[in-house]
DNA sequence: AACAGAATTTGACACAAATCAAGAAATGCA
DNA sequence: TGCATTTCTTGATTTGTGTCAAATTCTGTT
């Protein structure tokens, strides 16, 4: 659920006092469906680890992340996992017109979300054409995301996998830090290993494998098993396999 | 672009005098922004094999498929090709504010498309949420299905993925002639099996080879490479490995 | 009906990633 | 500080799918 620079929007549907340094979030919000929305949200927190919500469970609410991350997940009867979706600050969950979760939710750090529950959120869709607009802008960036990640899943080698990920969250890190992704860059994977496997379609142990084959061939650095360094944006942008400069997952 | 049984809605992307016999279109369909869109529609036709659009190229309408079927295709520098999508009759491609196509469109059978200039078209959103709504709907429906299609191509086994995609096309097949998918069904295949393996995230030869395995243990008979029959719809749905009932994939 | 070209199948073999199995490093807690 | 637990790494081996190559079937054309 990303959007793009260019994207800003009078209306974001993030709140007014949510503390998020986040370029979706606009400076020019204060208008009638922000004080609209402020009247039906509420929040919620969970710890990392803990389960949001269960896919098939009702859902009577919508929400945004405010801080942390959190991951959508699906899975087969026998328990193999697939990640459908990273969630990050000022990221959306939920559908409006939709009873139960689809997927299953979970915080991989300690998150805050803001929810609106759901009934007065769709009647305030129905007469503020912006949030659907805005709305639609969202959902459309993010089917392009799953797209991309249909690539990698059907056509990427683990290493090209690896690599893709690793420039997906080094990029992520410099929005956040408003510079671009550029030279060297510093930053904390926020997934285990496990989670990194099942964002790509691979086990643990060929993630540990790759990240280690990455940093014997010194495209990347490692401290400790989180802290990465890359000495080289553009070596690992060209190990990840695609040109695509940047509207990507994430 | 599928959407569900109750989504059918007042305001269909598709016009009035389309010959569309599929359940997104409603047969309530007389409405203001119908006239309007009757204003700025044109149709093209093109034959099974040529391309609509590169990705990249300058796009300067939307469309929605009438007859026949489309793929939406992305490539890596090397060539190797993943379907993201697959458009049938009524699904919409295209995407308002974006100049350029995302992806490649390629007609896998002769295909008529309706098409909306695209700046009209946008005009159009601004005044009429309906169009908005209704779009964001077909969007978030399309989202589920990339999800779907994610798990699929992260943890499904060959078999599972060929058993999967057979299951679609026998229940889009199914929706089209109005009944539900149960005991002995026969359609077309509508893909190669090179189409077939963009598809999976397989080769052509991986998808030869599972197809003649499911025949050689009776889950399916062909007749010639294309006539398919599905003895026991529930057998090859168990071979695909999931219990989603239907809000599936096209 | 015979041919050409495309699409599909099948076989032999190679290889990338999965699986099974220890062990090492990091982390949390008493 | 030391212990228990989780997370991660590495090794040995297996396996599913890809690759390369050839044969077969299908389709359309003259």
């Amino acid at each position: 659920m990303q959007m793009a620079h260019d994207d800003v929007h009078p209306v974001s549907l993030q709140c007014g006092d949510c503390p998020i340094r986040h370029r979706a979030v606009c400076a020019r919000c204060e208008t009638d469906e922000l004080e609209l929305l402020e009247e039906i949200k509420y929040y919620r927190s969970f710890e990392a680890g803990q389960t949001v919500i269960w896919a098939g469970d009702k859902m009577d609410f919508v929400a945004s992340v405010v801080t942390g991350i959190a991951t959508l997940t699906q899975t087969l009867e026998d328990g193999r996992t697939q990640m459908v979706g990273l969630l990050l600050p000022s990221d959306f969950v939920g559908r409006p017109g939709r009873e139960a979760a689809a997927y299953n939710v979970t915080a991989t750090t300690d998150i805050l979300m803001c929810c609106f529950r759901r009934k007065p959120f769709e009647e305030m869709m129905e007469r503020t054409p912006h949030i659907a607009q805005r709305l639609l802008q969202m959902t459309l960036d993010e089917l392009d995301a799953a797209r991309e990640w249909m690539l990698l899943l059907g056509r990427k080698t683990a290493r090209e996998k690896i690599a893709s990920l690793l420039s997906i969250v080094a990029r992520r890190d410099a929005s956040i830090k408003l510079r671009a992704p550029a030279g060297r860059m510093t930053f904390d994977l926020p997934l285990t290993r496990e989670a990194m496997a099942d964002y790509l379609g691979l086990t643990l142990e060929t993630v540990s494998r790759q990240i280690s084959a990455l940093k014997r061939d010194g495209v990347i650095e490692l401290e400790g098993k989180r802290h990465v360094t890359v000495p080289n944006m553009d070596r690992l942008m060209e190990e990840a396999g695609d040109d695509s400069d940047g509207g990507f997952l994430i």
